[in-house]
DNA sequence: AACTATACCTGTGTAAACGCAGGTTTTTTT
DNA sequence: AAAAAAACCTGCGTTTACACAGGTATAGTT
């Protein structure tokens, strides 16, 4: 492990990036935007980085909760195993966001399971440090709080979706959610994913997306080069389900 | 109004409840567990009790969130108006439970509309007040996080269930869910609902929780007379989806 | 007690979504 | 560059859930 990062560094011969709260760059970041009011700075102190190659899975499903994580940078996807082993995406989380928080206070054991989607450097705290530092400090405990309330709507918000959109439309709904969170890269979405993946996400399964994809292509809405999807016009996949007034979750 | 409730209080006799937090019995009050720890008092002196008869909407979907409820008594749907005006609830609220927190902190308006199923008592914080509280106060501050953490869990497996369970498994669902949170009374579960309430829990239709009604009540695990639904065995009903390891919500 | 409204029930046709089976293309590995 | 693996695609039969239509029971009202 140490041997194998020497070499890497070796090979590379990057600096030793500095990983440290205080000079980080992360603007959307909960605790860096609460450095100024944090006052015991243990827990900031504690916290230990590591990096995470694409496709690594860094929490296991049913594994002890000892802390959580926030993303430095890079791309994640964050899923439960559901009925007979389906998988279900929960969600899909980029720089400056937390992983694990489910069952932070009251669950033991995660209770979903997060790989990276692209290379990925995660800021790990332990739950102990960081139960201390929201208690000690109100202003962050508050804003974890609204960051919490934040993740309830857009759940709330996706139980709507899935219970009341078509495949089509929830499908739809996915690729504009993958557009507005990750953005789009010489027209293509800035995140590639498998036709699997977005049907995990959607609620349905991959014969459907790839049908609808093949609609979408033909109807002129969307362009698909294999895993890289453009979408043509925003506005005209939007107007689709604009009735269904979505919760824009960012 | 004043008159209306002179003359009521004249009619029944009853004595001026108090209805102050310090002398709440409420045991599952997050209000009433953090007085201790609560410092300023003003948001709780400046709090506002109000009674609420069976069917009346206290919360309107789309109207400015000036505060947020807590239950002393009584029980409550919380919805919201999804896709061609077709009614979602939300969840059902019991004693203790806290009504409109949606949106505390980000949103300037209602996302969900409330309505209590019976007579009940509730409490009223303004948004401010509370806010002052939860800065204040790094106990409160964290417990209402730690509710928000529960909620999210909750909404999430919901999810999971509505996009991976049939029909039946999800009327099944809700069964058991009820029956966990309001427990039965003669040997029928303690919230009567209609079939149409069951389906807009359940994410299906009116005629579809009819129909798995009556196989049920043919497979002899239900027995129902008009709103009363009673639960024969409820290990039965949780084997046919205790594979899918549903989240305990109460 | 008659009336009205609401809730409850059931049959039947229809549409949406799914599962499987077999193929092609693309990507990764050797 | 060849082989293997993964991802993508399409057709077709089946299942599930839905919408509609018309009926019965129940609860509340005058």
């Amino acid at each position: 492990m140490t041997l194998n990062s020497n070499i890497a560094a070796k090979k590379s011969r990057k600096k030793v990036i500095d990983f440290s709260c205080v000079s980080c760059s992360n603007a959307k970041c909960l605790i860096k935007n609460n450095l100024n009011t944090i006052t015991s700075s243990i827990f900031v102190e504690n916290k230990k980085t590591l990096k995470c190659k694409k496709g690594q899975q860094f929490i296991i499903e049913g594994a002890p909760v000892n802390g959580l994580f926030f993303i430095l940078k890079g791309a994640v996807k964050v899923f439960r195993t559901g009925i007979n082993g389906r998988e279900q995406i929960v969600r899909f989380a980029k720089d400056g966001e937390i992983i694990g928080h489910r069952g932070f206070g009251t669950e033991e054991y995660y209770s979903i399971g997060a790989i990276a989607l692209q290379d990925a450097v995660l800021c790990y705290f332990s739950k102990d440090d960081l139960q201390k530092g929201l208690l000690e400090n109100p202003k962050f405990g508050y804003d974890m709080m609204l960051f919490y309330a934040n993740e309830l709507n857009r759940s709330e918000s996706k139980v709507k979706s899935i219970s009341q959109m078509t495949v089509r439309e929830r499908v739809i709904d996915t690729l504009l959610y993958i557009h507005r969170k990750f953005g789009e890269l010489n027209d293509f979405l800035n995140l590639p994913l498998s036709r699997k993946e977005y049907a995990d996400y959607a609620g349905t399964r991959e014969e459907q997306v790839i049908r609808v994809f093949s609609t979408l292509k033909k109807e002129g809405l969307i362009t698909a080069k294999g895993k890289k999807i453009g979408i043509v016009n925003v506005n005209f996949l939007k107007k689709e389900i604009d009735e269904h007034n979505y919760f824009l979750d960012l």
